[in-house]
DNA sequence: CGGTGACTTGACCTCTGTCAAGAGAAGTGG
DNA sequence: CCACTTCTCTTGACAGAGGTCAAGTCACCG
């Protein structure tokens, strides 16, 4: 099977694509694989031989702590276009796992052609790289939230993240979305117990910010939502300025 | 001037650096710069043409929000071998400043060298693109700390971390370090009030773990600290498992 | 010697975690 | 169809962690 046009859709956000390298990516070979709710895509681990892209649905990165007390951290989430654990073949291996948020589609990819393509085009490799670094520039932000923003506009700001990168590939409009994210996985991810992630929904909803039933969301009041969380698209990486 | 031997053996933790790789990296010319305690060693800013490598000292980067709060946060700590910037070249520019904390010398390198290598070596390419994913692997770490851990622990897992970077570097040894970061500065890193990394401080004085005298630090059981911090230092990828 | 800035401490209040219990939806087996 | 279980969401009460204000100490420096 061949590449989807979901992440090369997302390389081309970034920069130009020549014919040599657009006709590279499509001659890649895929798996495709399809992830029930909850359900382990790659496990954490020293030597990883494939990476894989999301097509649908919505995963996350989770690191199990030690000392089975159970605790976990979800540091990263992804959309339809990005390439998951690509760091996982520069690096060797992963120390996260990454889960299913929801239904989910993937494919996989062979290291061996990723191997391919740095050695003979230096372009596509660029490209591939600053892939990895937007997702460090997103823990970055993600860092920056923890520290200066209290639950409820914490909680905002990731709403806006996630509806924004949902938005630009085009599986989200009209402020309205679906987040299979437990609350309890939103307590994972923003660092606080479950019960504190649900009186920071209660204060959005009860400031009139946003509609969630279940894994429905819509943003009432995207301006506010914004103004409460301080939030600036910036970091997404969102223009295509042509390196 | 000549590039620094500190970051090619940075590189060499990672893998075996072949004659032409380090013929290139020997030839790249560098310009040398030294830093005030505080001072800006580079602006945020969409374009930047040069990126900067520390050579002693230990620099940060600096996120300051917008609305002015005066609110600002420390997203990375740098120590000598680190290229600290690296990021700057293959994304379009930075949204932090890089500040120095205490003394601190760095080179600059221009971008125009990075494009050569990125063209024509695609071996030091992804020792380069490695470089930068160790950099995100420390921000998942810290999303990770700031999530499951109280003030105390928090910090401690900042001073393991600390150390063992300046350990393995050589510019720290027999348990003892020397950190110019203020208190204020460490606030701004670990996201509570200076008046609670106080507290904080305190704590690992009373627990018997430290010997804190202004900017010179001495742990006086690093066993406990790690057990207090949960410190594991994998993520920092010190082991030289050849790619 | 006065001024500045970092560090330190205490008092008080807000934010967040923990425990406990109940409401509602979804699935299971009789 | 109806108990029965399970899981999530929800809420209240209380305790502990962390923020804020205020004041005081100390080293450094002009």
């Amino acid at each position: 099977m061949a590449i989807s046009e979901y992440f090369i859709r997302y390389l081309q956000r970034c920069d130009h694509l020549s014919d040599a390298d657009l006709a590279r990516l499509r001659a890649m070979p895929t798996r495709h694989y399809q992830a029930a709710p909850g359900e382990v895509i790659v496990e954490p681990g020293p030597k990883a031989s494939q990476s894989c892209m999301m097509l649908r649905g919505i995963s996350a990165r989770l690191h199990r702590l030690k000392g089975r007390s159970g605790q976990q951290v979800i540091t990263a989430l992804h959309v339809p276009g990005d390439f998951v654990d690509l760091h996982g073949f520069v690096l060797n291996g992963l120390s996260h796992a990454v889960i299913a948020i929801g239904p989910v589609e993937v494919e996989f990819v062979d290291h061996s052609e990723l191997v391919e393509i740095t050695r003979n085009y230096p372009h596509l490799t660029r490209l591939l790289w600053r892939a990895t670094l937007i997702d460090a520039e997103i823990h970055r932000q993600w860092l920056v939230a923890a520290a200066s923003l209290r639950s409820n506009a914490h909680l905002a700001h990731l709403l806006c993240e996630i509806y924004t990168r949902l938005n630009v590939v085009g599986a989200a409009t009209d402020l309205h979305f679906s987040m299979p994210l437990l609350q309890r996985e939103l307590a994972d991810l923003l660092g606080y117990s479950p019960i504190h992630v649900n009186r920071a929904v209660r204060d959005l909803r009860d400031r009139g910010l946003v509609r969630w039933v279940g894994a429905e969301i819509t943003i009432l009041d995207w301006d506010g939502l914004v103004r409460l969380a301080r939030f600036d698209p910036d970091y997404l990486d969102l223009g295509r300025e042509p390196t």
